[in-house]
DNA sequence: AAAAAATGTTTCATTTAGCGAACTAAATTC
DNA sequence: GAATTTAGTTCGCTAAATGAAACATTTTTT
């Protein structure tokens, strides 16, 4: 099997593994893990076309996804003064302190599923850091458009 | 940010950019991505069951999966002769010419969505062979069930 | 040996998540 | 100033997954 098959196999096996180890927290928190997912992406205020891009979805999948944080109290929708159809989403103080919650169990699960140690995660971060900007500066991802 | 939440929050996005990647191939072989997905794991005869937990899905979801592939001539099912109630999953030669196929386009596009170079692979394959083992060996995984 | 429990897969109703066209309001282009 | 494009929402639709129940078979218990 070719290395890169092998990777992209266990790419989808280890996200699988890390998503379905959210589950527990779903429940405790009233939340969905792609709510989850979401709120996590908002590691500082964004527009909502640009999160649909950093997710990969169409801006309509995330309407229903911020109306559900808003109303439990962990995002605020705010106009963009620069552009008034743009809405910015900001994480409130109770959504910084979900996110600190989620962090603290992903980190936990992340160890604990991948076995892997310290000097193995920096040479992973490297490799994926590269990946993700060669993502990024590249524009080959997948345009995600109607 | 720690490593872990970077990594976990990378692995989804690369994940769903591969996963994307596969959209112009369900046009030219007429299955969806999922599909596409799980023909690739059957990478020897499986077990139905087997074949739900390599996936982290319920049996129930790959009914009509293995329906769909089957009627497209990729698969077939055969009776496990070791437990009558077992069936098990094989692909067929055109099965194996779709994989072919497959492999060879998510090879060039893993290359090309990650910029990495061989080396870097190769060390990406020793850390993801690492985790891969982790998870199934400390059965660490979360149980799919009802 | 018979009965009970467990397992493997399917069926089917339900839920969830995403798409995509159409819409309104705002910005940009001509 | 008018036409075109963009940002986000609405809403109908589809696909994918769950999960309980059913059936057949196997395994375990009595």
């Amino acid at each position: 099997m070719p290395n890169e098959i092998f990777l992209t196999m266990s790419i989808s096996m280890l996200n699988t593994a890390l998503e379905a180890r959210v589950q527990a927290f779903e429940a405790q928190v009233n939340l969905s893990r792609h709510d989850i997912k979401v709120l996590m992406h908002l590691t500082e205020p964004k527009r909502m076309g640009a999160l649909a891009e950093d997710l990969q979805v169409l801006p309509s999948t995330l309407t229903a996804v911020a109306d559900r944080l808003e109303q439990n109290g962990l995002l605020q929708r705010t106009r963009d003064r620069q552009d008034r159809r743009a809405w910015l989403l900001e994480v409130t103080d109770a959504g910084s302190t979900l996110q600190a919650r989620a962090r603290a169990m992903a980190t936990e699960g992340f160890r604990t599923l991948t076995g892997l140690d310290t000097a193995e995660i920096e040479t992973f971060v490297n490799l994926m850091q590269k990946a993700m900007n060669n993502m990024t500066a590249e524009s080959c991802l997948v345009e995600v458009k109607p």
